[in-house]
RNA sequence: GAGCGAUUAGCUCAGAUGGUUAGAGCGCAGCAUUGACAUUGCUGAGGUCAGAGGUUCGACUCCUCUAUCGCUCACCA
């Protein structure tokens, strides 16, 4: 053996929990997750290339899962590497408000735990709790984010709802009302009955469910037979649509028909238009304007009333009589297809698959009603952008390869969702989010960044859809409207790595956001990430149970072994399965390399370097660097489990046993490893790096050059 | 209905532009040992790379089809 001192500390077995309880905030006051604190002692070239990410801002609704421990840790190695390799590197940290998802979850639990409604206690008393709520999240969200070891510039935290964010949204919307882009109309729009406000597109969720196709007359003496999965909708009825060239029907086109329909007088025209099924049900369709999307756009194409509304807010009946009036619309469907029956009018009962639309956040079910909101349109030409459309602006940079998305062929699901993307309804009737920017006085109107002048302006009631103002995200962290510094030298970002589940929801609106408002793109590369499932494969849920805390995680086995379980044979987008004693493991690799440091440590540094064995190291680590490149995590983090556990340890550290003069080397390639393996495990490597007996060294492994110059 | 992906060792998954005997982790079998490390070491078993065709000197890798599973989107009432 020899006479090289071991750092007492070495002498005991690993123990993360100890061991990586107060590296972060050592970290934290080194202000070196400031690039310009980076800058300013020297340690980064002043003229040295900016990389960026920003965080994808988690929602103030709880806590963090391991799919954000999955997302931050593939951005902390990204910024860790780049922080060594001597960019400008600036990772900004921040929380979402997410509007309707926030205020519902307190809404739920005061009804529950109060028995209150919003309305009982009124907006601004909402407003409080909510806020309230949004703070201790956001608190318990960065306590585990500093536990995960994300290196994220603090100092530049931003929230979706503060005031910089709040000025970014509302200088942005006038801008887009200026110019056309938004508008004000009365269209059928996905209303939530449950959470009381419209929801966009996007925020949908179909499920399926098996359902009832009734087909069946309006009378006795009415010559056709409509099918329908909701009879209680047809006495809003305007009309009966069939294909133009569907014979069965021909003698009737152009006709019309008074009709009493469970007691609600109908008048009923009988129209051709080529959007009908000639195959489905009687190839006759009831037209419901008021009620139905398909309908509303025939009842358009053939002039047709529209404003016959029989359902309301509250997903309740407003038309008949007894049987119908105020009923829950499943109660009068009931009702409707008793009449029906007791008239002997129903011709058939099947059971059909049918996808009902849901709310995402609420559950409840989604009553297409028509109603007065803000839209954004997607199809209108820009004279400022080329006369390109928001659809166009949203395509190209994906198209032309200006931004790669990563794996590609996401960009394909990109793309489709483009192609089937209509106007974005962006107002919302919850009193969390941005208030809509605009003023009434009474036939008056008036956008503006700030409230008019003068008396009797009251401002619109809605509040802003959660995702106009996550869209700006890449440039109002960065102070935009404000032509800040930062915005000049860090924008375009370099990389966002959101799960792929947001493709649509956010990474798609901030191309849009950026396109419009700047003229560029908002990052380079998206970097996708899979869905973190447990062991068995299912997803993480609050049913379920099986959700993992990443705080438990550390407790347990330490951050590192959580994080490099997370990157370990998980290729970009595609889901995972974390198990336990995956992530046990990694622990042992942790440990594995505590003991290879206590080895390496009780050698002396001295002799001559084993080319051979230096020249190997340099390969292994020009490949890591490659990989790291090419954003291939997880082939560098089994590059260096391979070599360290298989060759360094099993083969170079045995060699050493039998053999003199390894010394130096054995202390070459443990220094280059700590450094190669910070980003995946920037806890153990920092511990160990403090202890290592380098006379030039860094203070902190975390400011020290990358080994590979490639 | 449309789009996309997956199918590789018992399990969980890697395989960058096609190139000698297909890799890892866990698990399994046998052996060893208090050695830096039992959170260990050594040895080993285990795969017709879903199936069928095609391109090629050569295919896990590219193309076509089939099967199974999964995801996403969707105004068929």
């Amino acid at each position: 053996m020899s006479n090289a001192s071991i750092p007492e500390k070495l002498l005991k077995p690993y123990n993360p929990v100890t061991e990586e309880a107060d590296i972060y905030k050592t970290w934290e006051e080194s202000g070196y997750f400031t690039p310009e604190n980076m800058i300013r002692d020297g340690l980064t070239a002043p003229d040295a290339k900016p990389y960026t990410i920003i965080l994808p801002p988690p929602n103030v609704t709880g806590t963090l899962h391991m799919g954000h421990a999955l997302g931050g840790t593939i951005q902390d190695i990204l910024i860790r590497y780049h922080r060594m390799k001597g960019f400008r590197t600036l990772w900004i940290p921040g929380t979402d408000h997410a509007a309707i998802a926030t205020q519902s979850k307190v809404e739920k639990e005061i009804q529950k735990k109060e028995g209150k409604s919003r309305h009982d206690l009124g907006r601004e008393e909402l407003l409080k709790r909510v806020e309230a709520f949004a703070k201790e999240s956001h608190d318990t969200m960065v306590q585990q984010i500093k536990t995960l070891g994300f290196s994220c510039d603090w100092s530049r935290e931003a929230f979706t709802l503060d005031e910089k964010r709040s000025l970014a949204v509302r200088t942005v919307f006038k801008m887009m009302y200026d110019d056309g882009l938004i508008y004000r109309g009365n269209r059928i729009v996905n209303w939530d009955p449950k959470g009381q406000t419209t929801i966009s597109d996007d925020e949908i969720v179909h499920e399926a469910r098996k359902a009832t196709l009734y087909t069946f007359k309006y009378a006795k003496d009415f010559p056709i037979a409509i099918s329908t999965t909701r009879p209680e909708t047809k006495v809003g009825d305007v009309a009966v649509a069939v294909h133009p060239d569907d014979a069965r029907y021909k003698e009737y086109v152009g006709k019309e028909y008074d009709t009493v329909f469970c007691g609600v007088p109908l008048r009923i025209h009988v129209i051709a238009d080529k959007e009908v099924d000639p195959a489905f049900g009687t190839g006759a369709l009831g037209v419901t304007p008021a009620h139905s999307q398909t309908d509303w756009d025939i009842a358009e194409r053939h002039n047709l009333p529209k404003d016959t509304i029989v359902i309301n807010e509250y997903a309740k009946m407003t038309v008949g009589d007894e049987r119908l009036m105020g009923k829950k619309v499943l109660e009068a469907r009931e009702a409707i297809v008793q009449w029906l029956k007791e008239e002997r009018l129903i011709e058939k009962e099947e059971s059909i698959d049918q996808n009902v639309a849901t709310a995402e956040r609420t559950g409840g079910i989604i009553e297409p009603l028509p109603k007065l909101q803000w839209f954004i349109d997607v199809n209108k030409p820009i004279p400022a952008r080329a006369n390109k459309t928001l659809k166009e602006l949203m395509r190209e940079p994906v198209g032309e390869g200006k931004i790669a998305i990563v794996p590609d062929f996401f960009g394909k699901t990109y793309f489709h969702w483009i192609d089937n993307l209509r106007d974005w309804c962006i107002s919302r009737q919850i009193w969390y989010g941005h208030r809509v920017p605009v003023w009434y006085r009474g036939e008056e109107l008036h956008c503006d960044i700030e409230a008019p002048e003068g008396e009797g302006w009251v401002q619109d009631q809605d509040s802003l859809d959660t995702w106009f103002s996550s869209g700006l995200w890449s440039f109002s962290t960065l102070g935009w409207p404000i032509q800040s510094e930062d915005l000049a030298l860090y924008h375009p970002t370099s990389a966002i790595v959101p799960a792929y589940e947001i493709l649509f929801h956010w990474i798609a609106r901030m191309i849009l956001m950026t396109e419009y408002v700047l003229g560029t793109i908002p990052f380079k590369t998206v970097l996708l990430t899979g869905v973190v499932r447990d062991g068995q494969g299912r997803k993480f849920s609050k049913s379920l149970g099986n959700g993992i805390d990443p705080l438990d995680i550390a407790a347990k086995y330490g951050s590192d072994a959580g994080r490099m379980a997370l990157i370990f044979g998980t290729a970009p987008g595609t889901d995972m399965k974390l198990s336990e004693d995956k992530i046990k493991g990694m622990k042992h690799f942790a440990n594995k390399i505590w003991n290879i440091t206590r080895f390496v440590l009780s050698q002396e540094d001295t002799g001559a370097l084993k080319q051979d064995l230096v020249d190997e190291f340099d390969a292994l680590a020009k490949g890591i660097t490659a990989d790291l490149d090419a954003l291939r995590l997880h082939g560098a983090a089994e590059k260096l489990y391979q070599y360290l556990w298989t060759r360094f340890a099993d083969e170079i550290l045995e060699a050493s046993k039998k053999e003199e003069g390894y010394g130096a080397t054995l202390h070459y390639i443990l220094a280059g490893s700590l450094k190669l393996l910070h980003p995946f495990m920037p806890f153990l490597t920092e511990t160990l790096w403090q202890l290592m007996p380098l006379s030039n060294k860094r203070q902190y492994i975390m400011i020290e050059q990358w080994p590979a110059a490639n």
